[in-house]
DNA sequence: TAAAAATACTCCATAGGTATTTTAT
DNA sequence: ATAAAATACCTATGGAGTATTTTTA
């Protein structure tokens, strides 16, 4: 019985295919499917129901599925525990945003050190484009909060009992260019000719989201002329006129205001509309942890970037 | 990362010896030694004092053996999850006992099902010979409770925060034989002479206690013509007359009063008085573990055998 | 038809064994 | 001197890969 085939277990319960969790493991298909047996065996029942597609838990594997959560954090708190932080008069809150929430959503909520609770210290431990690394710290305890969009073209399963999660607001990404190419793209867009487009890639989260929405719209051509998973990347390429990028309006308020970024349709078809949620694990039951929770909730939805 | 790696740990702890861990656990010792060092570097730390002997935790392996025993038990509860037992309206203890304690001193204390919670089932799993499989039945949460006998000569280490214990009383062990051999037998000891021997082996409880106290006192001398690690089994070959064994006093009451049984000595350095303990698993935390807990508690010295 | 999962097979990393040396009491 | 732990070395199991087939939408 080894560690990684409920890790290998948590990841499928995410993905639900075989494939992609095998890629998310860094593991071959093949290789995957056999750990997945593996424990199958151990635990002596199907955890996976494979007939249907996409693949889901059995009963069973849905019982499984809160012990395995569980274990696996204790794992690295284990793994903690063994070396313990140096004796801080600081109580660490960490969490895991997507990096355009670590820039513009965080410090909305804080506003100064002030609001946060005496003595703490906040540490953010912004991601690379993917959600995958931020959800594996939350499951194994490495970070106490998950700041994350959500949107239902980009599912990723977490279990409601273990993290909950508050809805702190919606944001909009907006369709934007440099002025001085607003209006080719405008008259681009509006006859279906290929516009230069600046793109997120296919593996992060706007990438993913943003091309499900294209699919809906196949008006919309597009020519990437440049990728990268950062939004604020992108927002420099695009404010040096290489092109239109979609990007969270909290991150170009002030773009739009000065008039370095304008949008190039109002057509909300084509305007992303994502949540902002805050998860935390449920076991992370230090006092601060209910402090830092508490001031999120009393303020999600006022600081919201799309209403602030 | 594997599960029996933390298994090997705990079982290391309580042994605090590489070899007698390595035997209990089926593998060879330089094997078992390996494990402990994979172990120790996922840890990221020695959790193992090596130089001292006999061996020691360290630091780390102190706080990492709470997280690990924790775990263990985890996995094995995570196991019985996938197969939840039938919906039965009479919720079942689990004692894990000594086999002699088993028939001895559980009838005692509760004497007839009414001084059971309602709606209870007692489930007494005896062992055969080991305590060790009763104390992996506690450690992985198969067992609610574990009855045993304790002697300072026997030692078996158990967290005492994870697993409380109360002090149930203290039994003698009795150098008995059927009365027809009372007076030769009591000759020959007293002259240093050797004597017919019904052993438990080298293996059970009573065994290791017992030629530790024989080898405190070189004059008595023995023939070994049977062995059985059950206290049942060499008390009825005592009965017969095949020679002398040593017999829980609460085992025997009866037939030294009937006089099918002698005590063959007086001589109270020849007597072994250990004494009845009951676990339990400090998260056990069903109600109805807490109350069995409680009417062996209420109980405890009032039913001990030796002095009831 | 295309993507996903299972199957077949090959290879090599490593877990575990035996034999031996080193170390500690 | 003896018992325990570490070290050295060897063998074989099985875990992971590639290639292929089967299956499902």
């Amino acid at each position: 019985m080894e560690l990684k085939w409920l890790e290998d277990f948590v990841c499928l319960s995410r993905t639900l295919s075989f494939s992609r969790a095998a890629r998310e493991r860094n593991v071959s298909q093949p290789a995957f499917s056999k750990r997945i047996r593996q424990l199958e065996q151990w635990a002596g029942a199907p955890l996976v129901n494979r007939v249907s597609y996409p693949a889901e838990l059995t009963v069973e594997g849905r019982r499984f599925l809160e012990e395995a959560t569980e274990i696996v954090a204790a794992f690295y708190r284990a793994q903690r525990s063994v070396h313990p932080p140096p004796s801080d008069p600081f109580e660490v809150v960490t969490i895991a945003a997507l990096h355009t929430l670590a820039l513009t959503l965080i410090p909305h909520y804080f506003g100064s050190r002030r609001n946060m609770p005496p003595m703490t210290r906040l540490k953010v431990t912004p991601d690379l484009g993917g959600i995958e690394d931020n959800l594996n710290r939350l499951v194994t305890g490495g970070a106490d909060f998950f700041l994350t969009y959500a949107h239902p073209l980009v599912p990723f399963h977490l279990d409601p009992a273990l993290f909950p999660f508050i809805r702190l607001g919606v944001e909009r990404v907006l369709p934007v260019c440099a002025p001085e190419l607003g209006a080719r793209v405008h008259h681009a867009m509006a006859h279906a000719q290929p516009v230069d487009y600046l793109s997120y890639g296919d593996e992060s989260f706007f990438g993913v989201a943003l091309s499900k929405l294209f699919a809906r719209h196949d008006g919309f051509r597009r020519q990437v002329v440049c990728e990268d998973t950062l939004s604020v990347g992108l927002m420099s390429m695009a404010r040096a006129g290489w092109g239109v990028a979609w990007l969270p309006e909290g991150l170009i308020r002030n773009e739009l205001d000065d008039g370095l970024l304008v949008q190039v349709t109002n057509d909300p078809a084509m305007v992303l509309e994502v949540e902002t949620r805050l998860y935390r694990h449920a076991n992370a039951a230090r006092p601060v942890c209910d402090q830092v929770w508490d001031v999120f909730t009393s303020r999600a939805n006022r600081f919201a970037p799309a209403h602030a």
